[in-house]
DNA sequence: CTTACGATTCCC
DNA sequence: GGAATCGTAAGG
């Protein structure tokens, strides 16, 4: 890790509009290993991203997009690359915007590496004696680390002066991207649209 | 307004 | 295995 770089020249490591304006599949697939960056207060929070999910749009039976536009999906529809965060049992979740503008499909964020600003991730977890693997490997447990709410829906993941932003990799890496169903939903749970990085211990169980 | 329902997490 | 928890969407 190369915090010099980071604070010095984050702009050549922000992904283009172009990453995002994609299959939905694809940029799934593309993310994972891609960094995201929570600016704060208190300093950068950086993690890597490991585990994500395709919500493919109105026609995906699991995807909110499935009841078609409404307040909450409004950002589905607009230009790809921002944060759609929604609320769920108490807790936020976190997706990128994917393909051109009208067409809702999303990417959830299942789980993260953390890579900086650990400290800070602990104390927003509540916890500051938590093991690393336990912070970031799951949807909400993620949202909670970063920081991430209500605030971020909409927030340009490609924007420099955003709170929210992705990354390339920080460094070189050898990416093994292996294929399963998505966890936790009911509907169409036989689409195997979850993406994981192979043998990533950061993986949610 | 009322009801049903989760793309979850944590504890027993 | 089960409860906590709360915004959203749909229906009256």
């Amino acid at each position: 890790m190369n915090m010099v770089q980071i604070k010095d020249d984050p702009k050549p490591l922000l992904l283009s509009r172009a990453f995002f304006t994609r299959e939905t599949k694809t940029v799934a697939q593309e993310s994972l290993g891609k960094t995201l960056v929570r600016v704060t207060e208190d300093g950068l929070l950086v993690a890597k991203i490991v585990e994500t999910e395709a919500y493919l749009g109105e026609h995906d039976p699991a995807a909110h997009a499935s009841f078609g536009r409404t307040k909450r999906t409004e950002v589905l529809y607009g230009e790809p690359g921002h944060a759609y965060v929604y609320q769920l049992h108490g807790h936020h979740c976190l997706n990128f915007v994917a393909e051109p503008p009208g067409s809702p499909g999303c990417v959830l964020i299942r789980a993260l590496e953390p890579l900086e600003g650990i400290e800070v991730m602990r104390r927003l977890r509540g916890k500051n004696e938590m093991e690393l693997i336990p912070i970031a490997n799951g949807p909400g447990k993620l949202c909670k680390a970063m920081g991430i709410d209500m605030v971020m829906y909409g927030a340009d993941l490609v924007d420099p002066a955003s709170p929210l932003q992705v990354w390339e990799p920080l460094e070189e890496q050898e990416r093994q991207v292996e294929i399963s169903r998505r966890r936790g939903i009911t509907k169409a749970a036989d689409w195997e649209l979850r993406f994981t990085l192979k043998g990533n211990p950061y993986v949610s169980r």
